[in-house]
RNA sequence: GCGCGGUUAGCUCAGCGGUAGAGCACUUGCUUCACACGCAAGGGGUCGCAGGUUCGAACCCUGCACCGCGCACCA
């Protein structure tokens, strides 16, 4: 520190270190080092994302550990990239087009004009977030930065989708799947959430087709039949007063009108798929509807069709809840997920109304056709009331999937597309439950449990342009022997090949089944490179007419791959050798089923062991309100701004802090404010040892050892324990509490003030070895503080000249590779002397302190005057240096020590384990506020004896309580009645 | 509906069987020669409610309430 400024300024020391570190290559991990393995793999931030608070808390765990892993002798890697997000970055580059004028649809450009748009705009803002990083402090091994569209990493993406493939756990299918319409793309399952809607439950109804021909129908004639073809019942509308309550099935029914038509009312939320209803399914059990099951109703819509068209199945299904509604489900198995399960159980056929965008197609008929599909509810309750069809409308809220990303409720809709069956399930639910990978907290084992025996197939194609293209071919014949004329090309271009799959859909049977038209795919991993093997290989399958699969990939289905595919598999490198499985990942919960769960799966699959051993969940970092961070709510503080404003330390400092273990944070800039004052104290803390001058200090006398030497060197010692403590269980606000509270309170507040009579004094051996002391202490805890605040205590380790001291390759360059301090051992602690004892008394020495301040401010004496304090000791003598401690910290003109001294009038006094403290006050006293003082101090005293001394009383205590906690009572028993004697003789002396 | 968190000082949170704690905020006094991004002293809580276990409960058990989250969903 050749310029000490009176605060620390973190921005003129911030870049210089980051460089520094950089340029001596410390963050470069060597894979062929002898030194354990230590290893973590950055969640990769989207590549045109900027950084959030939520990265600032990641990243920060991810370094905190790298650094500490560091000086405990690992090797370190930390390895660092950025995700391609698929969605994410089409949308916002095709948005900036369209903002442009430049487009109105990704379409006007063509899919490869605009693939070269996003990778500009990936070139121009890739580097950001990596730039924040570095800010931020981040020790990455840059030289390993990937990205999951290297082309490397890409090799990888389609290496596992031809096994995947070849196993047949890759599939295409027609499914039911989550479509969103504003995106134009299947999302899966885990993309979706659930939020509350508002809207209405429509009751409708429909006639049954058979009727009024009723007598013929019903064999059986049971209770419900009688009710149906009952007189009474002939009323249309179902009041209230009908039902009896919740659960009463007799509130619904089927209705017999005048004419013997017969009625079923059928309550739905969304009437505009009326048209694609193939069925109306009831519950087999249901005595009301039951002998229906077989006949038919007329859909109300299209109102077009001839009735024979409109003609649709009544069918038992057992999904369909009799308590529910009116006890009768519409089915429309194009447009909803548990419908289309109940058509393919009953073989319904499956009509679209709606198209991707959203909007009403011409099988929905005149009246909706061309209408967005909520404007077409509306309709379509129009339509029914004016058929009479309607029978009420009522409020009703309910849950319905919306696309997370761009906000919209999704829509279930029928159609082809990829899907995985999820490989190495068994060993990856087993290795978490087992304990043998270990969640931090706990408590996210048992989600992750929960949804991996609930594993649903994984629809992996998106309709983007983004992303890794599905390395799939395919060709349509017309029939199978158009397939056979090309199969013997087909064969002699794969012959051989290991890293291709061929399958025909459907399946073809000889002889019979060769008119049918077929499909031929082709699975290939091509590697990207122009004139390999696979570019002919490719070359020529599309020469024959085969074209490639214009999807992507989700982009999880590379993010997956990521601790692996980073390090240079499918080979098995150095770099997979030393450090796969990696030792720890740190990510949020949010998405523990889109990655952590599958890169486990990955994991067993492709590598054969698990990805990581232990993973830590962090938080979620909300506003001082609670709420979630977001961009439109304008809550979410830009990381950069508060570096620029208090420092990258203070930043990383005060989240963690406010970050206990896996709890949300309420983040408030406050906290930020503290690690910038913690930043500060540190450096004055500092800046007052230079003051003493003076070389560093290495060997510390015994001999000359204050009783606050011993004291502060067994503190280091706790929160050297401490710490370990703290990182073993990965409670890192613990930690940054302890050495807050060690530096702050122990070191500054007691500790430097105590030393003062040392350095004001003129002994010039005890000096230095007080100096030994402070350079002993801070030496360690710079290094204690290293991984959470890594800038400035670089900065003081060279300052203060501690790197010096080191050997080259263990601090002397660098304090990141500076040892890890140890506990005190035995050897340490016989040597310097250290014991309990010498702990106690320093303790109970500054008690002494606190009491006389005390003195002082109930005469309401001004701290800057000086007083004179006498000391009576309770037995033996006090250290000559004690007393000097006494007297600086109470600011005092002298402290005498006096065993004889006997009190006179108007004199304050305190009494003390180690003596009476008195503060003679010359007339200057406020007797009766003195007196309110010590009369409030006997009731509390009072109050706790009666409080022990019940529990003493209770024969039962005796008997049941360990001996130790017994005498423990006794001796504060003990010690509340001595003060109480105290300050009852102090009382009466104030009444003279 | 099932599951998981939470409920402790004005605020944010530790403590998880033996004298209720921290930081911030608040009050008072300090331009004390490292630091006002500071120093010193202080006020403030029947630990969500009701039972139970125990010599003893903020802490363990059982219910309940409220807040938050996740999963599954019924039209």
């Amino acid at each position: 520190m050749s310029e000490i400024s009176k605060t620390y300024e973190p921005q003129s020391v911030e870049d210089k270190w980051y460089q520094f570190w950089l340029d001596g290559k410390f963050f470069v991990a060597n894979e062929k080092s002898a030194k354990p393995a230590y290893s973590i793999v950055i969640p990769p931030p989207n590549v045109t994302g900027v950084l959030t608070m939520g990265h600032v808390l990641n990243n920060t765990i991810q370094d905190i550990l790298a650094r500490k892993a560091r000086m405990d002798g690992k090797e370190v890697l930390w390895l660092p990239g950025t995700d391609h997000a698929g969605i994410a970055t089409q949308t916002v580059v095709e948005r900036t087009l369209k903002k442009s004028g430049e487009i109105k649809h990704r379409d006007d450009l063509g899919r490869d004009k605009f693939l070269e748009r996003v990778w500009q705009w990936k070139e121009k803002h890739g580097g950001i977030i990596i730039q924040q990083l570095k800010k931020l402090g981040a020790s990455c091994d840059w030289t390993r930065e990937r990205f999951t569209m290297d082309e490397a990493y890409s090799r990888c993406v389609q290496k596992v989708f031809v096994e995947l493939y070849k196993k047949g756990l890759i599939y295409r299918g027609k499914r039911m799947v989550n479509w969103c319409p504003a995106t134009l793309t299947a999302l899966s399952d885990e993309e979706v959430v659930m939020k509350e809607q508002r809207g209405s439950l429509y009751y409708f109804k429909v006639q049954v087709a058979e009727s009024p021909l009723t007598p013929a129908l019903s064999p059986d004639g049971g209770e419900g039949e009688k009710r149906a073809a009952t007189p009474t019942a002939v009323s249309l509308s179902h009041s209230e007063e009908e039902g009896q309550g919740e659960g009463d099935t007799s509130k619904f029914g089927p209705i017999t009108d005048s004419k013997g038509r017969i009625w079923l009312t059928i309550a739905t939320t969304r009437p505009e798929t009326i048209p694609g209803d193939t069925a109306v399914a009831v519950n087999p059990k249901d005595p009301r509807y039951a002998k229906f099951i077989g006949q038919h109703v007329i859909r109300p819509l299209p109102a077009e069709l001839p009735r024979e068209q409109k003609l649709i199945p009544i069918i038992g299904d057992e999904h369909v809840d009799f308590e529910f509604g009116t006890g009768v489900l519409k089915v429309t198995p194009a447009h909803d997920k548990a419908d289309f399960e109940i058509g393919t159980r009953h073989h319904l056929p499956a009509i679209e109304v709606i198209d991707a965008r959203g909007q009403m197609n011409d099988a929905a008929g005149a009246d909706l056709r061309g209408l967005d599909r909520f404007k077409a509810r509306k309709v379509a309750a129009e339509k029914l009331a004016e058929f009479g069809a309607l029978e009420k409308e009522e409020p009703y809220t309910n849950n319905i999937g919306y696309s997370e990303r761009a906000d919209v409720p999704i829509e279930p809709r029928l159609s082809e597309q990829w899907f995985l069956k999820y490989p190495s399930a068994e060993k990856s639910r087993a290795v978490v439950d087992s304990g043998r990978m270990k969640f931090h907290p706990e408590r996210w084992a048992k989600v992750y449990d929960h949804w991996m025996g609930g594993l649903q197939d994984w629809c992996i194609s998106r309709q983007l342009w983004w992303g890794h293209r599905i390395p799939v071919w395919s060709k349509s014949y017309a029939d199978r022997l158009a397939a056979v004329r090309d199969e013997d090309e087909i064969n002699r271009l794969v012959r051989n090949r290991k890293d291709f799959v061929v399958r025909r859909e459907p399946e073809i049977k000889f002889a019979e089944d060769n008119d049918k038209p077929c499909r031929v795919f082709i699975c290939v991993a091509p590697d990207g490179s122009a004139d390999s093997d696979q570019s002919n290989l490719i070359r020529s399958i599309e020469q024959l007419g085969f074209t490639q699969d214009p999807d992507v990939l989700d982009t999880w289905f590379s993010s997956w791959l990521w601790p692996f595919a980073t390090m240079g598999w499918p080979e098995q490198t150095d770099t997979l050798k030393k450090f796969y499985p990696t030792t720890d990942l740190v990510t949020g919960p949010d998405i523990i089923f889109f990655w952590v769960a599958r890169m486990i799966m990955a994991g067993y699959e492709f590598m054969g062991e698990m990805p990581f051993k232990n993973v830590y969940f962090t938080g979620i970092i909300r506003d001082k309100q609670g709420r979630k961070m977001s961009k439109s709510l304008g809550n979410s503080p830009d990381p950069l701004d508060l570096i620029a404003k208090f420092g990258a330390d203070a930043l990383r400092f005060g989240v963690m802090r406010a970050a206990p273990l896996g709890q949300d944070i309420l983040f408030d800039e406050q906290n930020v404010e503290l690690g910038r004052n913690f930043c500060n104290k540190l450096w004055n803390a500092c800046r007052f040892r230079q003051m003493q001058g003076g070389e560093v200090q290495g060997e510390i006398d015994p001999k000359l050892l204050t009783s606050d030497d011993k004291w502060i060197l067994l503190k280091l010692d706790a929160a050297i324990r401490e710490l370990n403590t703290a990182f073993a269980e990965y409670k890192f606000s613990d930690a940054t509490a302890t050495l807050y509270r060690f530096f702050w309170n122990e070191y500054c507040d007691w500790y430097v003030e105590a030393s003062k009579s040392v350095f004001f004094g003129n002994d010039a051996a005890q000096k230095a070895n007080s100096l030994a002391v402070i350079d002993f202490v801070l030496s360690h805890t710079l290094r204690l503080f290293h991984p959470f605040i890594p800038f400035v205590s670089e900065e003081l380790w060279h300052g203060m000249g501690y790197a010096t001291d080191m050997p080259e390759n263990q601090g002397g360059k660098t304090i990141m590779f500076a040892p890890w301090p140890k506990p005190l051992d035995d050897e340490f602690t016989n040597f310097y002397g250290l014991s309990a004892s010498d702990e106690k008394f320093a303790e109970s020495r500054n008690n002494l302190v606190v009491k006389g301040r005390n003195l002082r401010r109930e005469a309401n004496l001004p701290a800057s005057k000086k007083i004179r304090f006498v000391f009576k000791p309770v037995a033996g003598q006090m250290a000559a240096s004690d007393v000097e401690v006494l007297k600086l910290l109470l600011n005092a003109e002298t402290v005498e020590v006096n065993a004889n001294f006997a009190p006179g009038k108007n004199v304050l006094a305190v009494r003390h384990e180690l003596g009476e403290l008195f503060l003679p006050l010359e007339g200057l006293i406020d007797v009766e506020a003195e007196r309110a003082r010590i009369k409030k101090e006997i009731e509390k005293y009072e109050a706790e004896i009666v409080k022990v001394e019940q529990k003493l009383a209770n024969p039962n205590f005796a008997q049941k309580v360990p001996p130790a906690v017994l005498e423990e009572h006794k001796q504060r028993l003990g010690e509340w009645q001595n003060k109480l004697a105290q300050s009852r003789s102090a009382l009466a002396a104030l009444q003279n």
